[in-house]
DNA sequence: TTAATTTGACCTGG
DNA sequence: CCAGGTCAAATTAA
């Protein structure tokens, strides 16, 4: 695989490539998905580096989805008629924008309870919401008001590496179907905070974990939950097919 | 026995 | 006051 591509997108609006963006990262994860269960036999140097990559894409799509955002708000766009928006992309709290690019809950010592919505975060919807890579623990669930289904509070299971990185799961009250197959469950998952338990200073700091240890060693199988939930035939693959083969997507690699 | 999840209570911002 | 986010004890799973 090609470390670095460019995808150029013939005509349409700012709007429009935005959905296809979105959509991109939305087919990324679920690929990301695909590809992160063969490293389990490999080394783990390899794992942690396609996790990096993939965030990394991740983070670019964002990037310039981000900016497109701003163009296609200027123009007198709204998000709200893109039919696969659902949740806002890079909330920013109100601090934002005076230097600070992100905030990180420091500490909750002397501060029991601290809502989360002074983070920036990034939202997408996939099949495959237990399976990014990273090691997550559950920390709660919620009711949402008007909600079919409850909400799942995730952080980041090293928070002993102060990561600060939190997720929540939502299931989508409808299902969607995709070319005209059954219905899949698809979830909202928004993430808040980056992970910096994979940076390399805290890494090594981080040596004598054993769980690190398992993950380095390859040896995924029970320290990490969400593989033995990750099920590839989970996958959304007609969709990935489908963006593969989109026309309206030229694949330039460089 | 340890780790992970569940769940009701608590806290905070709007 | 309410909705949503978090805590932490209890419970369950490995």
């Amino acid at each position: 695989m090609k470390s670095s591509s460019t995808m150029v997108v013939n005509g349409g609006s700012e709007m429009d490539a935005l959905l296809l963006l979105r959509r991109q990262q939305e087919l990324l994860t679920q690929l990301r998905a695909l590809i992160l269960p063969t490293f389990r036999d490999a080394d783990g140097r390899s794992a942690d580096l396609a996790i990096c990559l993939f965030d990394d894409i991740i983070d670019c799509i964002d990037g310039v989805m981000s900016r497109l955002q701003g163009l296609s708000a200027a123009g007198g766009h709204g998000l709200a008629t893109a039919p696969f928006v659902l949740a806002d992309v890079d909330v920013v709290s109100p601090n934002a924008g005076e230097g600070q690019d992100e905030k990180h809950v420091i500490s909750n010592v002397g501060q029991k309870r601290r809502r989360n919505n002074d983070k920036r975060s990034r939202s997408l919807v996939t099949v495959v919401p237990h399976y990014d890579g990273h090691h997550w623990r559950k920390y709660g669930q919620k009711n949402i008001n008007g909600r079919e289904h409850a909400r799942s509070y995730y952080r980041c299971a090293y928070t002993e590496r102060n990561c600060p990185a939190t997720k929540t799961i939502q299931q989508q009250d409808h299902n969607v179907t995709i070319n005209c197959e059954e219905e899949t469950a698809k979830y909202i998952v928004v993430y808040y905070g980056h992970h910096t338990c994979c940076d390399d200073s805290t890494r090594n700091g981080a040596k004598n974990d054993p769980g690190m240890d398992l993950i380095q060693n390859g040896k995924m199988a029970g320290a990490v939950t969400e593989f033995q939930k990750f099920d590839p035939g989970d996958v959304d693959m007609p969709a990935l097919i489908e963006v593969l083969d989109n026309p309206e997507l030229n694949w330039d690699i460089i």
